[in-house]
DNA sequence: CATCTAATATGATGATCGTCATTTCATTGC
DNA sequence: GCAATGAAATGACGATCATCATATTAGATG
């Protein structure tokens, strides 16, 4: 091999992680394949010798931000009360808004995914039910353990949607109180 | 006037109707207005004499989404108790789940809004809010007028993050679990 | 230092994108 | 039935899309 063994690899690392960024930032078709590939400091053209096609890439990206998704709400919860409105504080927060690309990949790509190859939606729903255990595993041990499934889910997707609504609504008080409602429905759901 | 009197307009809500449906299907991005005015019956030429822009169609098109929404969400729970828990259920139910297309649009394109013009933004902004008011009515009248509003918003974010993620999982117990989970979820929090 | 080859770049493919100028056609008023 | 006119069709614009064949170049190996 001509070049530094694990070049390759490093190079595919950056172009999944430009691709992480992107996607969440304009959607999966939102941004071309030349465009991901400047991103990461290349040309359009090598790109097939990395991924066989955009929807691979699509996937690997999917893997990456979630899992980036799912280390930072860890960190997040732990630095705080490790409880879930320390989650859904940290969720949403404007910070967290402001920055759909370096932010929870299922806010930014849900309904997207909805439409992919069975692959993509695979590799999503393993990374979703992590995400899922981790606000589990902060639930009140008093709740039944068939409940305690349903109800981690419902929290996220309550976190998740109040993130989308609070993104899309075009007047800032309105949003501030969306992220509001979402954070005392999570502490709400998490109790009883 | 040489086409009989409303022609042009009947037509334009050809192609918006169609556009409702096609952009809820597929995405703002995954439908182009060739493709829009073939399912309006007419050819792409055409367009531009009915809307200034794709944009101002989309924005057309969501006004027309979201109302629809709204309406068959009041039909729904008119029909059934007439309370947040037969809202849900209709919300999250598996035709509502396998129908993107004549479903709600917030659920479909709320991330893709987030980066779509003020004005379309707008025009969401405004039917999301009768759809905050529609839950709103139908809570207690015991809490708190200040926390009715936050908790409406919560709980229409909990429906529609979890109606996405029960779109965009690849397992079809899962997703039930899902729809399940959101329902439950949203009859808790229209309680106390 | 020269050679070899893997990694990346160049450049082109046909398709589709949004947009628009121009032409054709359908319908109504005379 | 003819002329006027508004609506839709034709066809093209340049840009960008995903994909790939070929050329170049970087850098470790001898």
């Amino acid at each position: 091999m001509r070049y530094a063994k694990g070049h390759k690899e490093s190079t595919r690392e950056r172009i999944v992680q430009a691709a992480s960024r992107r996607f969440r930032q304009d959607g999966a078709e939102g941004v071309g394949v030349a465009a991901l590939m400047a991103e990461a400091g290349l040309t359009h053209g090598g790109f097939y010798s990395h991924f066989d096609s955009k929807e691979a890439l699509l996937r690997a990206a999917v893997e990456d931000s979630m899992t980036q998704t799912l280390d930072e709400l860890t960190r997040l919860a732990k630095r705080y009360g490790d409880d879930v409105t320390a989650l859904a504080r940290g969720y949403l927060h404007h910070q967290h808004r402001d920055h759909p690309e370096s932010g929870c990949a299922a806010a930014a790509l849900a309904p997207e995914l909805a439409r992919h190859a069975p692959d993509t939606r695979a590799v999503f729903t393993v990374r979703l039910q992590a995400l899922f255990k981790l606000i589990e595993a902060r639930l009140p041990p008093t709740l039944p353990a068939a409940q305690r499934r349903e109800r981690s889910m419902a929290i996220f997707a309550a976190l998740m949607g109040s993130l989308q609504l609070a993104r899309a609504v075009d007047d800032a008080a309105l949003s501030e109180r969306i992220l509001q409602g979402g954070i005392h429905a999570a502490t709400i759901l998490a109790l009883k």
